[in-house]
RNA sequence: GCCGCCAUCGUCUAGUGGUCCAGGACGUCAGGUUCUCAACCUGAAAAUCGCGGGUUCGAUUCCCGCUGGCGGUACCA
């Protein structure tokens, strides 16, 4: 079978959901290994929740973290467009179908019946379905109010049996139809709901498996339905897990950030997070926590897919962020911060301090921080320095004696420095590290010496 | 409420009838190293395998029930 899978983001957030991520890569893996197409359709069907910039962004974000997508939106491919707002008149068109075949029909009941009518159903505790009002309207009838009523089209649900499908992970999952709802397919506004538009384009675009997370279990009876009433063939279904906020609910933007924007700017490095996110719910056979996409990819198996939601943890997250920083070689690891902080950093400052930093930082963003003083003389002083002014002014007399400028050549000197001075070194470090960088903790005190040049160091020995 | 999914250390997970008084990783704690902080090394604490029944010579592993968590229950996706 031609493996073909999709991921169908709507463009009502701020930017790419990590949720979204996370089955985005599932979908990409799993797309990779089968060498088949992994496709980006854009849901944008809901016109009062729709975000100005959100698709650009979402592709933008998928792209940074290198989940490379073989059609979509702006790309094209076999089957565009790729934007369900530019898909109108196809989703019209098969609803009408299946009202012509009699399994779908038109509903005329206001949105303030329909709030009336779940009303009613709450106090009598009855089920909150829609009570079929216009199932019982005459097909004749329905085709001539519509010319001149607003109206939606649903789904006609069978009133007996069960609708019962295959879930890879799951297993078979069955519902009673007596339980599902009437679907509205087409909104009065003539765009279609989630429901016949996934239908419609799953089997239009090919898609051989729906991957996708397993809030959508319950309206895939639904979808089950479509696919036998239009006569198409069912994809493979895989419903993986949600993840959840720590205390296990829904991860949502109130407890976690979501969006990818927010792990970009917070410097996590793409690799890191598709690495933490192929940790959820699976593990590597050999039980490593560290390996690439491409071994990820090799390994992978959807079969292996655990269905428990896991929770996200950022700790674990910028645990592997450091792990990946620190298998950065240094010109690798010097661009990466340079491209991290927009504004203008002397390039061979930032290059001569990544040694120094790479076994301290754990995401991009705790580099300035760490090196602000390299490009800047401390405002703030983290201790009082007063006591020490004669020894500071007298270490840095003895630094600029200094002839070869070397952290070896600085350090020795400064140890005899503090024999001489009867001072421990600990202590002694600690006042020079403060006076030159204001704060106490730093990279090593001797190369951060070094790569502010004798000059400086003497300069901030004498002022602080 | 109803329907559905799920259930191993705080978190991510391994394991599947005996080799498990349950293994790894993050985190935590203690120690080592050290000019601070990291990194690194060593060690420790941490899961009566949600509870109760079965099946079995034997269940974390199979079955049932319960409980709990989560999801769905829209002209949202």
């Amino acid at each position: 079978m031609k493996v073909r899978v999709r991921i169908a983001p709507s463009p009502t957030g701020e930017d790419l959901h990590i949720g979204n991520v996370y089955t985005a890569l599932l979908n990409y893996v799993f797309a990779k290994k089968h060498n088949g197409k992994f496709i980006v359709r854009i849901e944008d069907t809901d016109r009062t929740r729709l975000v100005e910039g959100s698709e650009e962004r979402i592709l933008k974000s998928l792209r940074w973290l290198n989940l490379i997508y073989d059609e979509g939106p702006d790309i094209g491919g076999p089957f565009a467009p790729y934007r369900q707002s530019e898909r109108l008149p196809l989703y019209r068109k098969y609803a009408e179908e299946l009202v012509e075949k009699g399994n779908a029909y038109y509903c005329f009941c206001t949105a303030e019946r329909l709030i009336e009518m779940r009303r009613t159903q709450k106090t009598k505790r009855e089920l909150p379905l829609y009570d079929r009002l216009c199932r019982k309207i005459k097909p004749g009838d329905g085709k001539s109010r519509k010319e001149k009523e607003k109206y939606v089209i649903r789904l006609k649900i069978p009133e007996k049996g069960t609708t019962a499908f295959h879930d890879l992970i799951r297993g078979d999952i069955s519902f009673e139809n007596n339980l599902l709802d009437d679907q509205v397919l087409l909104k009065s506004d003539g765009f279609p709901t989630y429901h016949l538009a996934v239908v419609v384009d799953d089997h239009l675009m090919e898609i051989s498996h729906v991957i996708r997370a397993e809030d959508w279990i319950s309206s895939t009876p639904k979808h089950v339905l479509l696919f036998r009433y239009f006569g198409w063939q069912l994809p493979v279904f895989v419903h993986g897990p949600l993840l959840r906020n720590p205390d296990k609910s829904k991860l949502s933007k109130r407890e976690n950030p979501v969006w990818v924007s927010w792990y970009k700017e917070e410097g996590f490095l793409p690799e890191a997070i598709l690495n933490y996110l192929a940790l959820m719910g699976w593990s590597h056979p050999e039980e490593k926590d560290i390996f690439s996409l491409e071994e990820f990819t090799d390994k992978f198996t959807l079969e292996d897919l655990k269905a428990v939601g896991p929770a996200f943890d950022l700790t674990k997250l910028e645990w592997l962020n450091g792990e990946y920083i620190r298998k950065l070689d240094e010109s690798e690891l010097k661009s990466r911060i340079l491209n991290f902080y927009d504004r203008e950093l002397p390039q061979n400052i930032v290059g001569k301090s990544v040694p120094l930093v790479r076994e301290r930082i754990k995401k991009l963003s705790d580099y300035m921080p760490l090196c602000q003083f390299l490009f800047e003389r401390p405002e703030k002083y983290e201790m009082d320095l007063k006591p020490y002014d004669d020894l500071l002014k007298s270490a840095g007399d003895r630094l600029k004696k200094i002839t070869k400028w070397n952290a070896s050549e600085i350090g020795e000197t400064m140890v005899q420095f503090a024999e001489e001075k009867k001072i421990k070194n600990s202590g002694f470090f600690m006042v020079l590290r403060v006076a030159v960088s204001g704060r106490k903790i730093t990279p090593p005190l001797n190369e951060s010496l070094e790569i502010l040049g004798k000059k400086e160091v003497f300069y901030r020995c004498q002022n602080f």
